[in-house]
DNA sequence: ACAGTATTTATCCAACGGGTTAATTTCTCC
DNA sequence: GGAGAAATTAACCCGTTGGATAAATACTGT
């Protein structure tokens, strides 16, 4: 697949039998290195902006190589979306929220999903993409749909050991509860270039990342337990009596 | 500028002073619908998704007039863009929170936000599009910037009032809040497409907008007040030990 | 070693899309 | 009532792009 040619042994044993190929096959190297190619370049410049060729190009291909390997370009992006979502749900599987203390597991929850979306700017590039189009493609797949369910209930199970425990003062549903954890997490980073110029403040630099971490922590369970000024991420307020200021 | 042609009166008193007209001229309307209709292509099918052509043809317009009367495609969009900033800015202004009960006004911000964002949906796209292009255009912009300081000032004052009042147990960063304010919301309607799919179940219907909005006054709200269990939309739990259950 | 298949390259093309040019029509003001 | 400006239409230009076709090259099994 690479352009530039090389040398290989044709044979052990012949003297002379070095030749120079033009390409060499690799079908699953190639596919990889098409659906990755493709997450770049969708993510970076959406569906409809996204250009067969530069994914070509991207995967050291040739255009041709899409089509053979995956399909067209609605297909490429549907695979590319799959792929995505496969991939976070994978991960938090591996949080084991099961065996944390209640609180603890929510917030293990926040910085999984804060740190992953920042880890992985493209999926939330995706996402948005996939909802200007309503979901339209994200409609067909079949195997999308069935990663969520044990993601609800491991939720699910938190939620009710807090309240029984006592952590927490209500029992929210997990469905709400997680849109609202991935959304406070998910607007900040995919639209921190407008916040950014309309607040006139840097939303990503280190100090600022870290403080909305504290925030959103601190703003989800103060709501669960009821203890606001113990997990908002506080500092004493020089002036106003007796509350606590959040730094900045 | 319809394509229709109709009679009209050349002069008054003229007999037969009757003409058909091909168009007829009107500079200023003509503007406004070419930038409503571009808005609605922009937030249909994004920047690079939107149609020239498109554009001009729901403005009953020819594709030459855009042009003529706003720039090419990317200021279009800017001016789009502007507008849409314009008018939900200028809509909060007449929220009148300096003269509410703090809790009371943080509650009346959340449940604007909420309705503007249903009402306005292109707003949501829009922003979105911006977004995935790192807010390249709005960059250019001068007058968005200056919008958004009375803005800030204004839930700053709110929060330092609840905070001497003893309503507040915190004192939050004003932007902080206003962006987890805008979140919940935002995150909900705007993705509620893939969210619909993969937790397979309509986010959209009434009852379901009527849940959210109540989860999230009351996430911010109990976060801000530390009292949970008055604020959170409630149900008696069956089972759970004197805990409070959220609605579904 | 070689036939058949899998994989990759090299071109081609028709449709599309943003933008431009030039001609046409309406309006305004004297 | 007519000249000049403003607004609008109609037709065209040309680079881009997704997709297709055909030929070339590498690998596999026998």
């Amino acid at each position: 697949m690479l352009h530039a040619s090389y040398s290989t042994q044709r044979a052990p044993g012949l003297a002379k039998a070095k030749r120079t190929l033009k390409w060499q096959r690799d079908p699953e190297g190639m596919r990889l290195r098409i659906l990755e190619a493709a997450k770049q370049e969708f993510s970076a410049h959406g569906l409809a902006g996204a250009r067969v060729d530069r994914i070509a190009a991207k995967a050291g291909a040739n255009k041709r190589m899409l089509y053979y390997h995956v399909g067209n370009k609605d297909e490429l992006y549907l695979a590319v979306l799959e792929g995505a979502y496969d991939k976070i749900r994978s991960e938090e599987r591996g949080l084991d929220l099961e065996h944390l203390d209640p609180p603890e597991a929510i917030r293990r929850l926040i910085e999984f999903t804060w740190n992953y979306f920042l880890r992985n700017p493209e999926f939330l590039s995706l996402l948005q993409t996939e909802n200007l189009a309503r979901a339209k493609h994200l409609k067909k797949s079949t195997k999308v749909k069935s990663m969520h369910s044990p993601f609800v209930e491991m939720i699910r199970t938190v939620v009710r050991r807090g309240v029984e425990s006592g952590d927490f003062q209500v029992a929210v549903d997990p469905v709400q509860l997680y849109i609202s954890i991935a959304a406070l997490s998910f607007f900040y980073l995919s639209n921190s270039a407008t916040l950014s110029v309309i607040f006139g403040r840097d939303l990503l630099d280190k100090k600022a990342k870290d403080e909305r971490l504290a925030h959103m922590s601190g703003l989800v369970l103060a709501a669960l337990t009821g203890r606001s000024a113990e997990l908002l991420e506080i500092v004493k307020a020089p002036k106003s009596r007796g509350a606590v200021v959040q730094t900045v």
